[in-house]
DNA sequence: TATAAATAATACCATTTAGTATCATAGTAG
DNA sequence: CTACTATGATACTAAATGGTATTATTTATA
C-alpha cells in the first residue's frame, strides 16, 4: 500500500504547509516567477524559494528556466499519488473497503 | 481557501508522516488500544502515543476509554476538509489546463 | 562594457518535531 | 489492600524545518 509511490511521502509533506498550499494555488491561476511569487508573501525571496523546491521534490511544480526567469508550473498529475492514498480511505470510510480490496485482489492475480 | 476549515492545515499535517499514516492502515483494520498499536512499531509507546495525539488534533481517530484501555477509532469524516481541499486545487487546476490548450490552440489558428 | 535584474547557493538561527526516559495515575485481579 | 497493567504527563535531546542575511552567478540592457 506504501508500495503505491515513493513520492507519496515527499508530496504528502510539500502539502503540509499552509504556505505551500498557497503558492499552489496562485499557480493555479497562472505561471509565476518566483520573483513574482514572492511579492504575494511576507517572506523573503530565499524562503519562497525554498518552499518551490520542497513543492518540486512532491512532482507538484516543475520549473523551466525562460531567460533568467524560471517559470514555475503546476504539475498535471502531482496530486496523483496523495489523491489516491485519499481516496483508498475514503473508501474504507464510506464502507466500500470490500469493494476496493476485491479490485486490488484481482490486479495482483495476473 | 483556506477558510474550508480549521481542520485542513492540522489534518494534512497529520497525514504527513509515514508512521502516522501506517498508524490509519492498521485501524482500517480494526480498532485498537495504544499498547497494541504500539507493539506493531520500533518505537517506544510514548512515541506512538504522540502520533495518536496528532492524528486525533487533525480529526483523523477519535479516542474513547472502555476500562483502562484507550481504543482508537478512524473517525469517518476525518478525511473529508483534505480531500475536498484536493478535489476544489483539482478543479483549478484541470481550469489551468483547459484555459492553456485553448490558448494554444487559438495561436496556431492565425 | 558596465550595470542592474533574477535567481542560486551557502551559512546561520529559532522553532518544531520525533523520539526517549522517567515518574504519576487509574483501573483490575488476587 | 496490594500488586500489576495500561495509560498519562513531563522533561529532555537530536534532527528537521522555516526563516533570514549575504555572496555569487547568469542574463538583459543602457
Amino acid at each position: 500500500m506504501q508500495a503505491i509511490g515513493t513520492e507519496l511521502q515527499s508530496t504528502f509533506r510539500a502539502l503540509a504547509d499552509p504556505t505551500r498550499r498557497h503558492i499552489l494555488m496562485r499557480l493555479s491561476d497562472r505561471d509565476m516567477s518566483i520573483g513574482e511569487l514572492a511579492q504575494g508573501f511576507e517572506m523573503t525571496r530565499a524562503a519562497v524559494k525554498k518552499h518551490l523546491t520542497v513543492l518540486e521534490q512532491g512532482g507538484l511544480i516543475s520549473v523551466h528556466a525562460n531567460g533568467r526567469k524560471r517559470i514555475n508550473t503546476l504539475e498535471p498529475n502531482g496530486l496523483e499519488a496523495a489523491s489516491e492514498w485519499i481516496a483508498y480511505f475514503s473508501g474504507f470510510w464510506d464502507d466500500r473497503l470490500g469493494k476496493l480490496k476485491a479490485a486490488f485482489e484481482n490486479e495482483n492475480d495476473t
